[in-house]
DNA sequence: CTAGTTGCAAAGAGTTTGCATGGCG
DNA sequence: CGCCATGCAAACTCTTTGCAACTAG
């Protein structure tokens, strides 16, 4: 789809890797890049999407979508947890992910979708930076 | 919170009762509601969320929330799956999520949080209808 | 009667879209 | 130069909040 190769698409895709280990929304990231209007913005990341460089999460029934950056495909391969505190990424090794899914599919007749899920919870150095 | 019985809250228990198997947010029961006020839709969520009546999945860092009913509690010990087709919640054993849990925090030092977690996929159901 | 609740409307925030302008190739 | 991409502004959708009217207890 991207035929060109814009300004703001770079700019664009050196935000996200700088930035892969986090879940944004597309309006965070327009904020942290005022220089390009926000239209060009959510029209990017759509593209970006579709060619598969971008994982949406959670789009099912609303309209705010979170992107993760997924510079190569491998991370389709497993899942990810999301700290509820620092907003990090983190991925789960591939054996633990296929043993994961694997068990809820035979035991549940589930079928675990690896890029839309996530899981949340509190990452160890947040848990052990208890200066709440 | 709630001191009185009014008839719009026994309206949405009776809706979110009727629907306890997915995830709604906020504008859809509203919109199936149209006799309640969204803002009374809003603010009987939330007091709802608060009695513990509700579990509010994916609040952070959106607006959009989405409510899943848990009539007791004890949903809140297990995960749930959320088929990406029909929409329909289903829960993972406790013994599962508890492995599950264990693994995770055992191996990536990370503290699954099971209220807010949601497992997306594709339930026996939808998928053995291959009516795409 | 008193305090919790509701409905309406207005205000915010995020997302989408049309259209003229600008820039890649 | 032609077409894709950008920017701006308007339109939408969802959510929140203030305030007066209503109502359960």
């Amino acid at each position: 789809m991207p035929t060109y190769k814009t300004q703001t698409r770079k700019m664009l895709l050196d935000y996200l890797q700088s930035h892969a280990d986090e879940t944004l929304s597309a309006s965070i990231i327009s904020k942290a890049l005022p220089e390009i209007s926000v239209s060009a913005v959510y029209r990017n990341l759509a593209a970006l999407e579709k060619e598969g460089l971008l994982a949406a999460v959670r789009e099912a029934g609303g309209r705010e979508r979170y992107y993760r950056f997924t510079a190569a495909e491998q991370c389709r391969r497993h899942l990810h947890l999301s700290c509820k505190k620092c907003g990090r990424t983190f991925h789960l090794g591939e054996a633990q992910t296929e043993a994961l899914v694997e068990s809820i599919a035979a035991l549940d007749n589930f079928a675990v979708d690896r890029s839309s899920t996530v899981l949340y919870g509190i990452c160890e150095n947040c848990r052990c930076t208890r200066d709440k």
